[in-house]
DNA sequence: GCTTAGGGCAGTAAGGGGTG
DNA sequence: CACCCCTTACTGCCCTAAGC
């Protein structure tokens, strides 16, 4: 039973419950265990924990690795689509490998985009940011946080790590000859008046 | 009012007991 | 002696209690 009153099962509760050190708790709840702990050891821990309901502390394993595993996720707008999409896929992804994602909508994606913690560095392992300009990310990321630019042009992310882009020119370009090929010969482009790298590239 | 000590929690390097 | 399996001791950062 969870140790002194708490409300919630550390691993020296769990590691108590199966007469191990918590040292091996931890090792089997990382899943690190193999070649160290013995494979009945490492099941009768994960019986304690099921037994306790215990859960690893995020903020204490926050405390000690100096991570959050959690990545903010920056876009212009909340109420399209595209970016719900966005976001269902970083948020699917993320979680795959362990991270968790935080969106966070910056409506000029151009301008400045303001730290939405008291230092986004020292709460985030990295940033994705879609169809925004990098240099609006500037006090976001300081000079510590990776960035992931998606949608963007790829020539003036000079700090990202990597940016992801769909083939724009090459999709409208088959969009028109599918027209083209129905016989259609007059085009309305209706584009936002936002000054925009997709834009551009779609005009 | 300021400083110091200690608690909280999980991760991990280093080390030790037991066995073949 | 080598290896397996596990423990010990320490670390990180922040907050609070205790002491001066």
């Amino acid at each position: 039973m969870p140790s002194s009153g708490k409300t919630r099962p550390t691993s020296r509760d769990v590691a108590r419950e199966a007469g191990v050190s918590q040292a091996s708790v931890s090792l089997v709840m990382g899943g690190k265990w193999q070649g160290r702990i013995s494979a009945p050891t490492a099941e009768r821990v994960r019986e304690a924990a099921r037994i306790l309901g215990y859960r690893p502390n995020l903020a204490a394993r926050n405390l000690r690795t100096g991570r959050t595993r959690t990545v903010l996720l920056v876009v212009p707008s909340l109420t399209t689509h595209f970016f719900a999409g966005v976001h269902t896929g970083a948020a699917r992804v993320a979680a795959a490998h362990g991270f968790s994602i935080v969106l966070y909508p910056s409506p000029d994606g151009v301008g400045p985009a303001r730290d939405p913690f008291a230092s986004a560095p020292a709460a985030l392992d990295g940033v994705l940011a879609s169809s925004m300009a990098a240099r609006a990310l500037t006090v976001l990321r300081g000079d510590r946080l990776p960035l992931v630019m998606l949608d963007s042009e790829p020539h003036a992310s000079p700090g990202a790590a990597a940016t992801v882009n769909l083939d724009i020119a090459d999709g409208v370009r088959q969009a028109a000859g599918h027209l083209l090929g129905l016989g259609h010969r007059r085009f309305l482009h209706l584009r936002a008046d936002v000054p925009s790298w997709t834009f551009e590239q779609r005009a």
